[in-house]
DNA sequence: CCTACCGATCGGTAGG
DNA sequence: CCTACCGATCGGTAGG
């Protein structure tokens, strides 16, 4: 019983659904980045890629898996991103400098969809909110490894230090610009600076 | 034609709505402190005060408003504790500091209702949204005030420290806890101490 | 401040 | 992926 899928070419009847999964997804991001999650409606998705509403859950299973997927995403790029600037410094301080600057562009590009969505979200979505911060946080952990190998003054936190360059870093993209004096390295670059020769240890303190 | 209002007290009059429209005001604001402004119905706040949905545009034009009220009392609230705190110090540093403890405290105690108004706010509101952005930017023209004083070591920036370490302050209050190791006091002192050292003029940079 | 109601919009589903 | 639709909820209003 043999059945050929009418038409449509062998080698592409799987991928064309997943392309427009993909389409779908890089749209909801856009719109979700713009006016927030609860501000983007299945309907605008729908119709900036030219869909019905009630076709989108042909492709997800609701609003909450899609929005899951775009984190999962997000965090994702950002990770490798991070881990593969990381590999090019070859001192701990070289190596926060890489990863700042890589994180804080990763922020820019995606336009702050993580901070946007992660710790912004209302308190009473228990599931949902748990699995964003279980992918968050194994992101964080990177910063965390790379502020254990720093050599510190005395009276100088770890945890506080590092809360304190990822809060800059992650408050940032409210103010920054592209196209003004500053780049997005730069920003980061002067504030891993700015942090650095008062805290590394052997600076008189 | 003089008509008394039948059986209320006439000096309580003007001011039993009045001290209606206060408690509606706090309800709400700590409703869309948990669960953000899209997030809190008309129909939560007014079940909130025991009353009905309707109703509460006896005391509001519109839920716009009623906003623009609550984020106008934060902010000038953070306004006065400031400037106090500022008054209290004696170098520009001192003051700095102080400025940095009360702004930090203030967010904790208004539950970061300011951040979660200010920036996360989607773009498209625009009237409400200029508004609020006035507000904010005249409270943190105390800050600006406050760095111009400052004495910094040649080639750090009086504009990105100021962002560095408001940054830093507004983004802690998604990850600290009252009751742990440190007070909030303490964090706001460590990170203006942490951006001390290496910045301020005369320090080996 | 209540009663009673409006039009609009939401996430989601059945059946093809 | 469309057609056609659901129940729920939203901000807001008229009239008292």
């Amino acid at each position: 019983m043999a059945k050929p899928k009418a038409a449509s070419p062998d080698d592409q009847a799987g991928t064309k659904r997943e392309n427009r999964r993909e389409e779908l997804l890089r749209k909801a991001a856009d719109l979700i980045a713009q006016k927030g999650f609860e501000g983007t409606s299945m309907r605008d998705i729908a119709s900036a890629v030219n869909m019905l509403p009630g076709s989108l859950y042909y492709h997800f299973k609701s609003k909450e898996e899609m929005l899951l997927e775009i984190h999962q995403r997000v965090v994702d790029g950002m990770f490798e991103r991070v881990e593969t600037a990381i590999a090019a410094g070859h001192t701990p301080w070289e190596q926060l400098e890489n990863a700042s600057v890589a994180h804080f562009e990763g922020l820019i590009e995606s336009r702050n969809l993580v901070n946007i969505i992660s710790p912004n979200f209302p308190e009473e979505r228990g599931a949902l909110n748990e699995q964003i911060k279980a992918h968050r946080s194994r992101y964080e952990d990177i910063f965390r490894g790379l502020f254990d190998r720093l050599d510190l003054a005395p009276g100088v936190s770890k945890n506080v230090l590092r809360l304190q360059l990822l809060g800059a870093l992650n408050f940032a993209p409210f103010w920054f610009r592209e196209g003004g004096g500053l780049s997005a390295a730069d920003v980061a670059r002067q504030f891993t600076s700015n942090l650095r020769h008062s805290c590394e240890a052997g600076e008189g303190r």
